[in-house]
DNA sequence: AGTTGATTGAAACGCTCGTTTGAAACAGGG
DNA sequence: CCCTGTTTCAAACGAGCGTTTCAATCAACT
């Protein structure tokens, strides 16, 4: 029954000597954004902090507060992590517009694989719960708010603000279906060109250049009925 | 196995005299869209059915299988529920462009609440599990061929299939965001905005209006560079 | 009637969950 | 050293879960 503990500081694992209040955090974010809140369990995060299951109550109280403060804490390190560009005066509207779409695309699905922050996120954006809100106006409206100004400047303020807010958000539901359901996209479309025409960089420009289409900008994506060119910008 | 049964139609309640089986299937597909496969209790299903709980296991073996049985289920009644249009032939393509996003967002946005199979269906896009591929092929996959053929006539055969399956997965995009995000949607967009600019009509016209415009089509949604004619459509 | 096989019912089994417990281990100041 | 407050630990608690059991019930046929 005595389980020797030989080396206590000296334990397996990068990160085994922070404060067991962030070791389980970071744990729950994981397990969190991984099965769900229903689905986790805190024998596993616990399990995975390398710390007692009784320590979740002691620092946190309950398994909804730690969930709760993990994902504050997660979207507080992903703010940190990937910020909006920061063009200097004189940018393109275009040019803005393209590097906005390459950075939420970026975000959402990652070189390699998204972080575990973000599919946390993701989490709350589907099945909102009381962190929801503050997720909304911590991060997610300061980006749509970018994104309508420089749909503002393109559309050379001609737009109203709602007709601004629906373009926008027809940008982000493209970038959004490709993190929410991409399974069900990498169903749809052949293998080969899954890896092709539809990794980050593409997106963007697809994205971008349909937008810029659409707003009577670039080239239009047929040009079957009104060839007029209006060279510059397209890709 | 092959049971004779005699008095099928001996009524009492709403639904309570159809078969247990049925009654079942229906109690457990509304559970599992409102909480999820891992969330819904055997027991409550049973208890909305009025049948006793050991009955889900002798009518389906386990969960697991009652829930692909009422994933199929859903969708097949969903199928049959909302077809899409049969358009006579000679339809412009622009018509039934616009046809088909309507009914894309009335089916899953609906005029009044989405029904429940929408909401289970929905799940398996988001988490996909075994009854997911089934889903997809049988379901999902026509939608997107008639999507993708609209577009081909639109651009007078003249965009290669990758593409036309990029710009289908974009107006499908619009589309999912309402569905699947609604919640943060409607925090980022004023209240009266909301309720007159982002219903299913309004949106299946922007949509449209976006789509066209980007091909080259229609008018473009914001005509500063290029006014080649008068605006009309401006909000 | 009695028999048979399909269906239902109440209760319980075994398991996992979140949470609690009470004592042991630790640290620092007297 | 003892005392004190904080942190960790193994163990257990009570509740809820999916599933099983087995006797009771029912419908049809002989």
């Amino acid at each position: 029954m005595a389980t020797i503990r030989s080396h206590p500081e000296h334990d397996a694992g990068p990160k085994a000597a922070e404060d067991p209040r962030d070791r389980i955090l970071l744990a729950a974010g994981q397990e969190f954004a991984e099965h769900g809140y229903e689905a986790a369990t805190v024998r596993d995060i616990c399990l995975a902090a390398g710390v007692n299951v009784a320590a979740v109550n002691y620092y946190f109280g309950d398994k909804r507060r730690l969930y709760i403060e993990s994902v504050k804490h997660a979207h507080e390190a992903r703010v940190k992590q990937v910020p909006l560009p920061d063009w200097p005066p004189g940018t393109p509207a275009a040019q803005r517009l393209h590097d906005f779409v390459a950075n939420m695309l970026e975000r959402m699905l990652g070189f390699s694989q998204p972080p575990w922050q973000v599919r946390l996120m993701m989490r709350e954006v589907l099945h909102p719960t009381d962190a929801c809100r503050e997720l909304v106006e911590d991060y997610i409206r300061p980006h749509f708010a970018v994104l309508v100004a420089i749909l503002d400047d393109l559309a050379a303020h001609t737009l109203a603000a709602p007709e601004l807010r629906r373009i926008a958000l027809s940008i982000i539901g493209q970038c959004f279906l490709y993190r929410a359901a991409g399974d069900v996209v990498a169903m749809l479309v052949p293998a080969d060109e899954l890896a092709s025409l539809h990794s980050p960089a593409c997106l963007a420009d697809h994205v971008t250049r349909y937008a810029l289409a659409a707003l009577g900008l670039g080239q239009p994506l047929a040009d079957s009925l009104t060839p007029r060119s209006v060279p510059g910008i397209a890709p």
